[in-house]
DNA sequence: GCACTATATCGGTGTTCGACGATTAAAGAG
DNA sequence: CTCTTTAATCGTCGAACACCGATATAGTGC
């Protein structure tokens, strides 16, 4: 995974509303949400958390299905396990006690 | 580790400069480096650069040295811990197949 | 076709970001 | 004390963000 693509991800991740979206389309994700179930869940207009959501969107980090006359979004798991073993790989090469470049070529 | 902190670090390392600043602390552990040292290596103004610094500074990511006439950056690594932490914390969440708030909860 | 619901998008506003050059501040060297 | 080095800060500028209300779009049911 690209530095650019991680930075994009973590930007979009990197804001408090954004995390609540994320957890909340975890929480239900038996039966997904659509934009109006998270509206109502958050102090904030209808418009801004459609704005929300296409951040995700944008950062492949949620999909949308037509389901009916309503949108409903759903995590893609593959791609947040990849980020997970990005931002993993990321930690654990700058906490490494001696990450000199030859080095960190050997274990990554 | 709250979300509203938590969110403000994936904000500090959501840009590609600051991702390659961490890297290169990282790699240059043993004897730090100097804003002068980071502007080198980048394309960019040592303004710029300061200001990233300072981003990653506020973001409690790194911490400065005074070491005579130059100001020395070093990772502060159990900050760094804890943010992977609660990354892998949050990434888990997310993907765990059945999380439900309150089973959330027991897990974390 | 018409009403209704759900939601994406548009336009606007105020704030923050990313970049720069220029200036200031502070420590060392002479 | 002055000169140099280092780096933080200031002022500016355009772009992007966060939020909103209003408008458009698209599917459902009648």
């Amino acid at each position: 995974m690209q530095d650019e693509d991680l930075a994009g991800v973590m930007r979009a991740l990197g804001h408090p509303v954004r995390l609540s979206i994320m957890r909340m389309l975890a929480a239900q994700r038996q039966n997904p949400c659509c934009c109006t179930d998270v509206t109502q869940s958050l102090p904030l207009a209808q418009s801004t958390v459609s704005q929300h959501i296409k951040v995700l969107l944008d950062a492949g980090l949620i999909e949308r299905q037509a389901r009916g006359t309503r949108n409903c979004y759903t995590l893609r798991i593959e791609r947040l396990a990849a980020v997970n073993q990005a931002c993993g790989g990321l930690f654990s090469g700058l906490c490494k006690p001696t990450a000199t470049p030859h080095l960190a070529n050997e274990l990554a």
